[in-house]
DNA sequence: TCTGGGGTCCTAGGACCC
DNA sequence: TCTGGGGTCCTAGGACCC
């Protein structure tokens, strides 16, 4: 059996659990930049406001219901998932951290165990020791353990946020209740086709015939009909390091000059190097992107990015932030209105088993002084030590109006309780 | 005026090898 | 009229997840 234990609208709720006097109020957590609504409470969704919904074109809605609006904090939530990952890595010795707001665990073993009291004492923990509701689905493959989580989220009191599928009746109630845009692994597109066929639900999902899954929704698909069906095929998944690493960002303001999107390019590349540093991992190609604001109909447009392979693995900021600059200047082109760019690192080699080139090698002596680098940031803030080439004034600001304070990260923002 | 930021996997087709 | 049989690597595009 597996059990997936998904925490209730999991941002909304990290800023509810320092603020308990906004239980039972509606809440919505916006994207970087303040932009659209990335994480609703319940009270926001009964309401209608929709996932992804512009902040701006809401703004009279959230007026007209009091609600309370909160600027992504993710040190705040980063901080949260922690504490629930550990608590929930006390109930089996095989989890897979899926998201930063959901973990299957893997039940083998647990034969014996009344399994709807244990995933209670999974949810119970939870929810006393963080103050985060979460909601926990329990059957005998992982997609199942998607529906049955599902089915406790949706009915809360009924099941006590706990559901488990152990009986072929149970399975295929379940599977009967459930729209086929609400399976996991089935999108949009695959949604949109199978309504076609008047495919509805994902028991029908599981009546086709295998070759045609496999055909229009390759082998993912056919993986997922026979999990669906009770049949094991996905198990857990180990922490693999990343294949790719990319930091991008939307731009408060318009941008026209290069220098200013060299500034912020050169930024992207540090931030890649040490997230890939973090993974012990050196990239042999870069990817930079720029675009301007697809949503400005009265400006001309233009979207470009340029793959680099790199004369030798890197993980040096320094060397990362040359190259991406070199990269956007051959896409750079005088004119337009930049509103996005980004760096992508990829094609990756091991730190430590980099192959030396005849001619060209990274500069060894980065080595120690990124460690460095790390360190001091580490103890001093993010971007306490930088490189010239990055913003020496810090002239661009992320639009964070509504910024919770660090509660859990940062000593001057611990809260205060007066008693 | 304002519209997020990360990731993964699979397939088909072309270029190339012997 | 007929025109081999096996591979690999790379890229673009399409789908999906949170």
């Amino acid at each position: 059996m597996f059990a997936l234990v998904d925490c209730n609208n999991f941002y909304a709720s990290c800023e509810r659990v320092f603020r308990p006097e906004l239980v039972g109020k509606p809440i919505v957590v916006l994207s970087n930049n303040d932009g659209c609504v990335i994480a609703r409470s319940n009270e926001a969704k009964a309401v209608g406001i929709p996932m992804g919904a512009p902040a701006f074109e809401y703004e009279a809605l959230f007026e007209q219901h009091q609600v309370q609006v909160f600027s992504a904090n993710f040190a705040l939530y980063g901080d949260m998932s922690q504490r629930v990952m550990s608590i929930l890595g006390e109930y089996s010795p095989d989890m897979e951290i899926y998201s930063i707001d959901e973990a299957f665990l893997k039940l083998s073993g647990f034969e014996h165990f009344n399994l709807p009291e244990y995933g209670l004492s999974m949810q119970r923990r939870v929810t006393k020791w963080t103050g985060i509701p979460v909601s926990v689905g329990i059957a005998p493959t992982k997609a199942l353990s998607k529906v049955a989580n599902r089915i406790a989220k949706k009915f809360p009191k009924e099941t006590n946020s706990v559901y488990v599928i152990d009986s072929e009746e149970k399975r295929i109630k379940a599977l009967k209740w459930l729209q086929i845009e609400d399976v996991w692994g089935i999108g949009r597109q695959h949604a949109k086709r199978l309504r076609l066929l008047q495919v509805h639900t994902a028991y029908q999902f599981t009546q086709l015939p295998d070759a045609w899954v496999q055909q229009h929704m390759s082998v993912v698909g056919l993986r997922l009909k026979q999990d669906l069906q009770g049949m094991a095929t996905l198990d857990l998944e180990t922490v693999q390091p990343k294949k790719n690493i990319a930091t991008t960002r939307s731009f408060e303001k318009l941008y026209t000059e290069l220098a200013q999107l060299e500034e912020r390019v050169a930024t992207f590349a540090v931030s890649c190097g040490e997230k890939m540093r973090k993974q012990r991992s050196c990239c042999n190609t870069i990817m930079v992107f720029v675009h301007t604001n697809g949503f400005r109909q009265d400006l001309p447009q233009y979207s470009r990015n340029i793959v680099m392979k790199l004369p030798y693995p890197t993980n040096s900021g320094i060397e990362l932030a040359r190259f991406a600059k070199q990269a956007l200047g051959k896409i750079f082109r005088e004119g337009f209105h930049y509103k996005k760019a980004g760096v992508i690192v990829m094609d990756f080699s091991p730190q430590d088993q980099t192959q030396l080139r005849l001619f060209e090698n990274s500069n060894v002596r980065h080595v120690p002084l990124m460690q460095a680098v790390d360190r001091i940031n580490a103890l001093f803030g993010q971007q306490k030590v930088r490189l010239a080439a990055q913003d020496q004034k810090r002239v661009w600001k992320m639009k964070q109006e509504k910024l919770s304070p660090r509660y859990t990260t940062s000593l001057n923002d611990i809260i205060t309780i007066h008693t």
